[in-house]
DNA sequence: AATAGAACCGGACTACGGTCCGTTTAGTCC
DNA sequence: GGACTAAACGGACCGTAGTCCGGTTCTATT
């Protein structure tokens, strides 16, 4: 977050800790719908520009506070034990991934909804590159020699999309487990599998 | 759209032809955006509350302009020649059906874009349980035996999201043939092909 | 410690989608 | 054709995200 350039003002560092406490404080009174910007303005008592500049926009702000969590995951994914860590078979690692993906989807929620709702599309965002990249990467060490590899992640991506997810879980019942089994039926197949 | 259980009031039936008028006029001039309820209800002549009443939203306006071009591209999946329509071996109409989806969203773009944007989540008009279905019945042709056919459908179907294909082609420049091919290797792939 | 200027601050302002409710009008029944 | 009712109408109103810019505060420099 602080840039490389120039370090960051104190009153700024400061309104920046005000801001997140104060978001985190109306999210868990009144849920994520709560968190207006006027209503954060007015609780952190800062002025409604400051939020703006600091986090560019609602979204902004929502990727922030997911921050935390996110990296939590990304380390888990990275570094982390197998099947979802290094040292699995790769098709393993991919089953994995997804039943993450889903159970950190649904465990958030809302708040990745608002995240998602970026001005960039939330396809630009950092973290959604370095999963493109991750299911990559397992897709060719799984052996599947696509013409598109790039689509291919992309593709597989856009299944565990937090907008679908939350939509089949809420407002059709789905349970975690049935999201888990077709993701897992599908990364198989793709990967030449049963 | 006329309701079964009675006629359309003859001053609604004016309004809601002015209203679609007015609104292809103003999308015609500056593009989608430029289509705003209050300037659209200056220039269609017409209250703001009455284009609500009538479309529900601003998606559902939407919706409603593509109606003609949705209508036509479902007709020529039902009813058209192969290999998108009956005819073709279930494979080869699945991957047109991909093709043909694709080349649809690119052509109305910002139009599908905005129609999406609907209170009820986008998943649940009845288009896509139309296109959902369709790709269910396609795959059990196939001869894919998936454990869960409704939800392998809908992941295939999140692939060709109208959001993430324009945010690819306009922001990645990536081609329509691209996609295609794309499409074409995942539900080869899905389906025990090659 | 004084100074300059960059960074930051705040809140009034805008544009938008959507709602509400008193008023008008179209269709119907006598 | 007059009266009645349900439907449609319209535009003021609301809450929202996001912008703008004059004033303020911090920090580096001397």
């Amino acid at each position: 977050m602080t840039p490389v350039t120039a370090a960051e003002r104190s009153d700024a560092a400061r309104n920046r800790e005000r801001l997140l406490l104060a978001a985190r404080e109306l999210i868990g009174q009144g849920g994520v719908a709560a968190l207006t910007m006027d209503r954060l303005a007015e609780h952190a008592g800062v002025g409604k520009g400051t939020i703006f500049r600091r986090f560019g926009s609602r979204a902004g702000l929502m990727l922030t506070l997911l921050d935390d969590s996110e990296a939590a995951f990304q380390a888990r994914v990275l570094f982390g034990p197998p099947p979802l860590g290094p040292g699995a078979a790769p098709l393993d690692r991919l089953i994995a991934f997804g039943a993450g993906r889903i159970a950190y989807v649904l465990e958030y929620g809302d708040l990745v909804l608002a995240a998602g709702h970026a001005s960039r599309g939330r396809f630009d965002v950092p973290a959604a590159a370095l999963w493109n990249h991750h299911v990559q990467m397992l897709l060719r060490e799984a052996g599947v020699d696509s013409p598109e590899p790039w689509l291919m992640a992309g593709s597989l991506n856009a299944t565990l999309d937090a907008e679908r997810l939350l939509h089949l879980v809420r407002d059709h019942g789905v349970t975690i487990e049935r999201l888990a089994t077709s993701w897992r039926d599908l990364v198989t197949r793709v990967a030449g599998g049963a």
